[in-house]
DNA sequence: CACAAAAGAGAGCAGTGCTCTTGCATTCTC
DNA sequence: GAGAATGCAAGAGCACTGCTCTCTTTTGTG
């Protein structure tokens, strides 16, 4: 019972591990495009084939990539979170951006993937949706957190966006006001497009000092949402 | 003098856009990853080794497209511009953002092409800049028409970003408070956020009624640059 | 220990970007 | 107008890619 079937279990899922290792190094040398399956086989000693024993394409080895970036961010969301546990709410919701902007700046190849336009022919099948989700709970659960007291609001949305409020707060954040979650989903996607900008340098000869001119940004966005 | 050496010029210029045409073409049906030298050429009836006397290199077709994208996204939001000249600021602002929605979703790869993630090894060249700036100067010609009479202003900014903010200022818009350009420049960022994450599909079961979403946030953003 | 399942090796196919040489046609110059 | 210069297209070829197929080796397990 040591290790009963688990030992090729546990040398495939150590390849599997180099694989992605290998990959992830070539992905924020060259980017995804250039990420070759053969290249991958050659830094591991291996021959091209080989590796189709352990991903059954290219499209599939970056899949799992993805899979990871997003758990990377995840995580260092959820840690700036922690790390801002006894702050204000708009506090901690910039930590959070900060963080997300921190580790795009470090990983700006693996941001590209997750966040920049989708690869080829390929559309991001269910399995990324929960890693892809992370970041957004977090927000989410500040903006909840600072919530549970008074109850702010955010501006109030017209009667014909009424439903598609009710709609998204029912799925995103029941307890929330409508207005609120149609606020959060916008400060979401403004958050993304900021630091987008930012990487794929469309601030070069506009923006000077990023840093400063994101914290003062993401600070309004938080004022958007309702935090103070 | 009728068409001296302007024979071989304009077969030239001939060939040349046939090229980009086809080179588009393909673009629109596969994306940028998948756009092949060889297939434009199968396509336009020559062999491969032929384009390369008008593109040196699959690089340098890409930039004529990412700049006639950038060309065809600007005319577009100058067309709503101009078509929306009576209205109220904020409908002129909202007009504007529209048409650049409206493009994306008309062209979803040429819009991942300048506003996605940069293409492998490659980083925009100078030759870009121009065209990319277009829609950005209609939306500060919105702005400057606006704030014309009484001056509104954005947010103010902290003391820390004073310095950028008057040096933004100074490049975008003179006539302009510091607080403005300022406020502008994150609209401008946001908007792009909002229509990437629509075409990149992470408001995937979150936002059903994208159109009314979008006009409704489009218009947070107009108030945001101090437009009523 | 024998065996079946899993993993690796290698050849091969169709495709890519790009280069170089060769032949042809058009243009410019005398 | 004849000859030289230039522009253009074609074709072969190089090094690379993703992927498939077959064959052999390894290896955990009954």
């Amino acid at each position: 019972m040591s290790t009963p079937q688990g030992a090729r279990a546990r040398a495939r899922a150590e390849v599997t591990a180099a694989i992605k290792e290998a990959a992830r190094r070539q992905l924020a040398d060259e980017g995804a495009a250039k990420l070759s399956l053969r290249a991958v086989a050659r830094e591991l000693g291996m021959v091209s084939s080989a590796l189709y024993r352990y991903f059954p394409s290219r499209d599939e080895l970056l899949t799992a990539l993805i899979i990871d970036a997003y758990d990377s961010l995840g995580e260092n969301a959820e840690r700036a979170r922690d790390a801002a546990h006894g702050a204000a709410p708009v506090a901690r919701w910039t930590a959070v951006c900060e963080a997300v902007r921190g580790w795009a700046l470090a990983h700006p190849h693996e941001y590209a993937l997750i966040y920049g336009s989708p690869v080829p022919g390929y559309a991001a099948p269910e399995t990324t949706v929960p890693a892809a989700s992370r970041v957004g709970l977090v927000l989410i659960g500040i903006i909840r957190a600072a919530h549970e007291g008074p109850g702010l609001a955010g501006p109030t949305v017209p009667a014909s966006l009424r439903p598609e409020a009710e709609r998204m707060a029912a799925d995103l954040a029941p307890d929330l006001p409508p207005e609120v979650a149609v606020a959060m989903v916008a400060a979401w996607s403004q958050l993304f497009g900021l630091v987008s900008f930012e990487l794929f340098g469309q601030f070069r000869n506009v923006v000077e000092d990023r840093e400063g001119f994101f914290r003062h940004t993401v600070t309004q966005l938080a004022h958007g949402v309702g935090l103070r």
